[in-house]
DNA sequence: GTCTATATCGGGATAGAC
DNA sequence: GTCTATCCCGATATAGAC
């Protein structure tokens, strides 16, 4: 995915731009931020910037790319906390939440092209795969430590519909304008509540049915065209 | 919303731009489109494109408006076809589908807005809203004709829910890259079928705990902050 | 009020020299 | 690998024709 750094001042160097990117992000937004602040605050050309980055979004990629891997041990540490899978999804959710929290303002700016996952920079695309699946592995983790029977069938699909699941949280919270953000603080409480009580009906006999009915659904909606 | 035009002339040189950006649109996509291409085929300058539209995103927001009109007797007929409800919400999603078919490749271009809903382009924004309350509408006739008996705590919400529910077909089709998007087809036609079904099933005694908590979830989602 | 013509600017992106 | 110069385009501004 990401290149080999062919030297170690490169490497210096692309970090340097990527920090003072990401810093300006943070202060004045994504799209009031220009390519010549970047590489003015990096001490560098403008062309130095374009060197290392595509484009002004091929930045995010970077910063996605950071953050996953600055967020990978705060993850591991909220999986091993004490509790069942309710506690442990709240742990893990709350973790993005936080980490997330400072660029809360331009990360919006950032999923616009959410909505698109042939966009490189859409969480569902194929260039941010290798993050997203290690997000759902965390999830999977989550589930295998967190002592809940789940419906055999149900099992394999379960870790990407949490971090489906997860997705629509983090969207919400991105519009929500409420002081503190306290309605995804509410709404995170109930609906993990739920789910994690509709995965315990869900192994019901009665529930066959219904269960085969949307994993048909889910399968359609999965399939790679 | 959208200010009477003061002659007939002025409107229809503003609907002469607005057809020849949409076609640029739906040949070479929004963002390779320039404004001096569209003033060009509209055989006007560009500070009367300028003029008529803020932007060149503002021609999007004419698009929606443009299409809203002309899908309304459409919508309108496909309601009084015969049938329950199934049927009508079918036909209803039918007539969106293949009226946004011939833009489908430029249409996923002017949703990357929608993640944001303070964005004025959103589905969701303020400003979009006296599109979104008639497609609601909408969905309500079709829930008075379609003879269904729905709980009434429930019935205030299902119109809104039932659009967010095209919403989110809507954006699978515009991902879908399978050869005459079948994939969305499938899904719509099962997805349908057991919204339906579940609809009869809320109304259940047994069904009451549970509806009220997804009710309560759908409250706080809807708040203004 | 409805436009044309043109100049200008800011910013993303690129080519090519070094 | 890095910089300078340049290009392109969206957007704004202005002056004026009708």
């Amino acid at each position: 995915m990401k290149p080999a750094p062919a030297t170690a001042k490169a490497e210096e160097t692309r970090l340097r731009i990527l920090r003072a990117a990401i810093e300006l992000f943070r202060n004045q937004g994504f799209d009031q931020t220009t390519m010549r602040e970047i590489a003015g605050e990096a001490g560098v050309a403008i062309g130095a910037a374009y060197y290392y980055f595509a484009s002004k979004e091929a930045m995010v990629m970077g910063f996605y790319e950071l953050a996953s891997g600055e967020m990978a041990p705060l993850i591991a540490s909220a999986l091993a906390a004490p509790g069942r899978l309710e506690a442990k999804l709240r742990a893990l959710i709350e973790v993005k939440f936080r980490y997330f929290e400072p660029n809360r303002a331009f990360l919006g700016a950032l999923l616009r092209h959410a909505a698109d996952p042939h966009h490189p920079l859409s969480p569902f695309s194929e260039e941010t795969r290798a993050i997203r699946e290690a997000d759902i592995a965390s999830f999977a983790r989550a589930l295998e430590e967190g002592e809940v029977r789940v419906p055999k069938d149900l099992a394999a699909h379960l870790p990407g519909l949490l971090w489906l699941y997860q997705m629509g949280l983090i969207f919400f919270w991105l519009a929500d304008r409420s002081p503190g953000q306290v309605r995804t603080a509410r709404l995170t409480g109930r609906s993990l509540h739920l789910l994690v009580n509709l995965l315990k009906l869900a192994g019901l006999p009665l529930m066959r049915p219904l269960r085969r009915t949307v994993l048909e659904l889910i399968e359609i909606a999965q399939q790679r065209a």
